[in-house]
DNA sequence: GATGAATGAGTTTTCATTCAT
DNA sequence: TATGAATGAAAACTCATTCAT
């Protein structure tokens, strides 16, 4: 996954970067790798193509570039939220992370849906090598938090931390995906009742998660 | 998602409806949707380009012949699995599941590789509606079991059904999928400690489980 | 312009004659010969693409066919028509041929359509053979009649009969040429006055006819 | 009847700019649209795939052009005639018309070529908005001498000029088509006399006009 | 550094025609 | 006779990439 020499963008006025970027991300979103176009790219961000493969050397140059972007922004994320809830009980805190989850799904929905797609895209190169990477992070996230949760005497000591946080990690990934899908579908919704949802609500989700991981008198 | 014309290809010899699929599932999986081409699916099965497309009269009739038959396949090896374990506690089912689908995977990599690789290609055509019905249908599938499990006595009954079904279904299918990304990433395997991996053993995971929502006086 | 093989054809049950006829005419009205697809036709007739082919031999072959077929009505039309105005004026006579063109187009609008659509098609074989042949024959068809016009003393004499014959089989055809396109844009209409149309009407245009070839004192 | 955006073509070196049209002209003309190759256009003109496409966007896209041209330069031709016969007696006016029609069709084959068979391909995309606008623009400029004609005491003022109009441009028009057929036709000839045309002389076709539209004492 | 015209292999799809059954 | 599966050339069109200016 070398980077390529991207030196010649970093350089370029915030604003002609910022166009770039944006078109390369709402391309790779909406169609994918594969079905992205460079062309539509330039067109959107108004660069001449030849610009654009002196900035990211070839297709899946830019793509890497765009990706390590939207994974350092979701890290970003995910960091100041830990740093903000540093103190409170180690439930809480998942459910502060989901809701920051949904936040940022609903505020940017552009990313979020980069997060997901270009995540399983399947047809993107280095892509098993970004899967692994993605998942090894975010594995170490959460079992930090885990561990942080023992020390306290939150979690039950006698878990397995990587397979607490494997667990929580799946529920939370699949909670935000869902969560994803509900906003990305809009207007379809059919063959579900009124009010129905596929997602459960992260009050009752969180409170199995203390029901079986908690420590007998570590809660509030 | 109409199902277009596939009469003529159904009629065709085994030996070689299965060279075109074989052809194509490869061809899919490798590339998702919009990377692949059929003509290379036409080269490796070696029919005429226009016989592929009288059976399935476009790129996106036989993805969804495609993704249908994996999708069904799946769908035969749940139903048998919980048929088989019928009698079975249901934490003791969980693990029969998760040992299914790993034997699944091992034996059929081809297959579940469509499986995972379709399910989250994102560039598919039809693909939210699939992925909607993928999880409604295992949603339903998981659910069912614990209600069973609840009838039982094994699951406690306090517990809301949909919420247990979509946490179970989370981690099963982060299991899996954890243990597909092994089989696949097969050689490479950089950057991991020996012995190291990144998916938890069967049994702390269900054992996981079983303290959180097995019923008090359930178990064995 | 040879014919191929087509008496199989013609030994063909009516009904099945018939439908073939039908699809052959709509789809090379509609799409001009090139554009059209002999596999349309066998899907609109319901019959197997073997029998299309074994019937004309190939797609030029059919198309020939109908060609022939289409002028062979409006040949008997525009005879019958003659017969029944053998009694009447010159001018007269002139006016009812108008008159039944116009009949023609309306009752048999898929008909007409042949007749402008095949006739300019352009790309079609034997094309300007075909278009050749038609001046031809509408040409002597004219021409008869202006001759015995001459003979009644309706005419004036001094007229050669192959200018007068060119003159009036261009307004004609000209005429039924710009009804026909009247019919076939049907909604479009933009930018014309109400009741404005293209095409003058045929008392007027017989009358100026009147005017200037008519026997001094031949008229009524 | 959008023109797309032609820029970058007509930007180009103007012989190359000339053997695109020359060959795209050939194409249309000899195949009709639909027969028409793209593929053909570009081996013929010697310029890659791509460039053609950039230029004109589409199949029809090319078309439109070239009949835009095609057009513009009968128009322009027939306004020069216009300018030039300003003086001249209306029926002289009509002869040089046909005159210069002939001459143009014997000057410039290729093109008339294009008007007579681009005009009547009847599959070419927007041709019944061009026919008509064809039409139209021919009906008042033929309408415009009428009048003038008129003005000048040459043509009988009981006339409506409409349909005197409708009249000669018929006769012009179909005057024109046989005399590029015969063009056209070339070696063929078959089934005709010698000296047999299909086409009167301007002569008399326009002394005939003379005597069915001239003002009783207007001629020479 | 930036441009954008040029390239040509690549894409999906259609079609007339053949021929074994 | 009739069928319809098979063929593969050809269609329109797109694309990442290069390079002279």
């Amino acid at each position: 996954m070398k980077s390529g020499e991207t030196e010649r963008f970093l350089r370029l006025a915030p604003e002609k970067k910022g166009r770039v970027l944006e078109a390369a991300i709402r391309e790779f979103a909406e169609k994918g790798y594969a079905g992205a176009s460079m062309n539509r790219v330039v067109g959107e961000a108004g660069i001449s193509k030849g610009a654009l493969f002196q900035y990211f050397g070839s297709k899946s140059g830019l793509f890497v570039y765009v990706y390590k972007m939207a994974f350092g922004l979701v890290k970003d994320y995910l960091r100041a939220v830990r740093e903000e809830t540093k103190e409170e009980d180690f439930f809480r805190r998942l459910e502060r992370i989901m809701d920051a989850g949904i936040r940022f799904i609903q505020t940017q929905p552009g990313l979020a849906r980069i997060y997901y797609h270009l995540l399983y895209t399947g047809d993107s190169p280095y892509q098993e090598e970004m899967l692994r990477e993605l998942k090894r992070e975010s594995h170490r996230f959460i079992r930090s938090l885990v561990e942080h949760g023992m020390d306290k005497g939150q979690v039950r000591r006698d878990l397995n931390p990587d397979t607490a946080a494997f667990m929580l990690q799946s529920v939370l990934d699949r909670f935000l995906q869902a969560h994803h899908l509900e906003i990305t579908a809009g207007p379809l919704r059919q063959g579900m009742g009124l009010g129905e949802t596929d997602r459960p609500n992260i009050t009752e989700l969180v409170a199995l998660f203390r029901q079986g991981m908690g420590a007998p008198g570590g809660g509030t």
